[in-house]
DNA sequence: GCGGCGACTTGACAATCGTCCAGGTTTTCT
DNA sequence: AGAAAACCTGGACGATTGTCAAGTCGCCGC
C-alpha cells in the first residue's frame, strides 16, 4: 500500500473526510470536463491538471493512480444523471403529457450535455475492454434502467394498460434510439 | 506529401496495385485482430505489427499514419459484416421462420465474434470525438441500417402489416437491444 | 551478372505518458 | 507562537508512443 493511501486513513479517522472528498470531487468534476472533451484515449492526468487549478502532481495525492480517478469520475457521473427525469415523473397527470415531457426532457439534454453523454458512452464501451471499470459501469447502467422503467411503468399506469416490454427491452430500446440521435447530432 | 505516399502513386501507376492492396488488407486484418483484443485506447502500432508476420515500420510504408491504418480497418470490418443476414432474408418462408432464424443469427454472431462487435461498438464512440473517423462511421452504420430494413420489411411483408417503424428508429431499437446483450454477455 | 527498384527491418528521434519524490507552503493543534 | 501535519508544487524517472530515415535483402530487366 502506497504512502498516499495510508495518510488517506489517518485523515479519515481524523473527521477530515470532509475537505479530502471536497477536493476530491473537485478533481473528479475538473477531470470529466477533460475526459467529455477529448474521450478516454485522448485524456492524460496533464490534461486534466491543466483544465484544473492546481499542478499535475496533486491527483496522486488524491487518487491512487489513474485508474482511481477515473472510476471516482465514473461515480461522480452517476450522481449526476439519475434523478434528472424523476420531476417529470411526479408532476405528470395524463400518458400524453408525460411523453410529451419526457421527449423534451431527452431532447435537451441530448442538446446541452452532449460531451457528457458521449463520455458515458465511451466509459461504458472501454469497460467491455478492462475488467476493472465492469462493476461500476455496470451499477450505472442499472440504475439508468431503473429510471427508464419509472417513466414506462408510470406510463403504463396513466394509461390504463401494462407495459409491452420488460424493464431491459425497455432501456435498451430508449438507450438505442438516444444513441444514435447523439451520432446524428454530433454529425450534423 | 511524404515520400511513401508517392511512391504508393508510382506503384499504382505500374499495376502493382494488387500486391500494394493486398498486403494493406492483410496488415489491416491483423489490426482488427489486436483492435479487437485490446480496443482503441490501448492499441499501439508496435503491438499491432507483433501480432503480424512483419516488422513495425512497414505500417508506414504501407499506411500513411495511425488514423490512415485505424480508417483502414474500419472500412474493412465495413465489408466483414454488411451481408451477413441476407442469406436468412433470401430462404425464409414465414415470418415465424424469419424471426427466429435472425434471432439465432443474432445470438450465434453475439457469441462468437464478441471481440469483434465491442470494436465496432468503440469506433463508433470514436468518432464521436474524432471528426475523422466521422464519415466512415457513418457509412456503416448506414449500411448496418438497410441490413436491419431488409429483415423488417421482409418481415412486415411476409406477416402481411406495413412496418410500425421507421428504418432509423428500427436500427436504433436492434442496435439497442444487441448492445445491451453484448454487455450482458461480456460480463457474464 | 549486375545495377536498380521495391519490400522490409532496424534503430533512433522527440514527445508524451503514468508515476514518484524532494521540498516548499499553508493549515491545524497544543 | 511554535511544532506538526496536511497540502501542493515542480521536476525527474523510465517506459512507451508515433514517426521517420538509413540500411539490408531479394527479385527483375537489361
Amino acid at each position: 500500500m502506497t504512502q498516499v493511501a495510508e495518510n488517506n486513513r489517518d485523515r479519515i479517522s481524523r473527521r477530515q473526510v470532509d475537505k479530502f472528498a471536497e477536493r476530491r470531487a473537485q478533481l473528479a468534476d475538473a477531470a470529466l470536463l477533460t475526459l467529455s472533451r477529448l474521450g478516454y484515449a485522448r485524456t492524460s492526468l496533464r490534461e486534466i491538471a491543466q483544465n484544473s487549478e492546481f499542478s499535475h502532481g496533486v491527483l496522486h495525492y488524491y487518487f491512487r493512480d489513474k485508474a482511481d480517478l477515473i472510476m471516482a469520475c465514473v461515480r461522480q457521473y452517476n450522481a449526476y444523471c439519475v434523478t434528472r427525469y424523476d420531476q417529470i415523473v411526479a408532476t405528470s397527470r395524463s400518458a400524453d403529457e408525460l411523453k410529451r415531457d419526457f421527449a423534451a426532457g431527452l431532447a435537451k439534454t441530448l442538446r446541452e450535455d452532449t460531451a457528457m453523454h458521449r463520455l458515458w458512452y465511451d466509459l461504458r464501451t472501454q469497460s467491455m475492454f478492462e475488467q476493472s471499470f465492469q462493476a461500476d459501469v455496470a451499477e450505472i447502467d442499472q440504475s439508468l434502467e431503473r429510471m427508464i422503467w419509472r417513466i414506462v411503468s408510470q406510463y403504463a399506469e396513466l394509461a390504463g394498460s401494462p407495459p409491452a416490454v420488460s424493464p431491459e427491452a425497455a432501456y435498451a430500446i430508449f438507450d438505442g434510439l438516444f444513441q444514435q440521435g447523439l451520432l446524428k447530432h454530433l454529425s450534423g
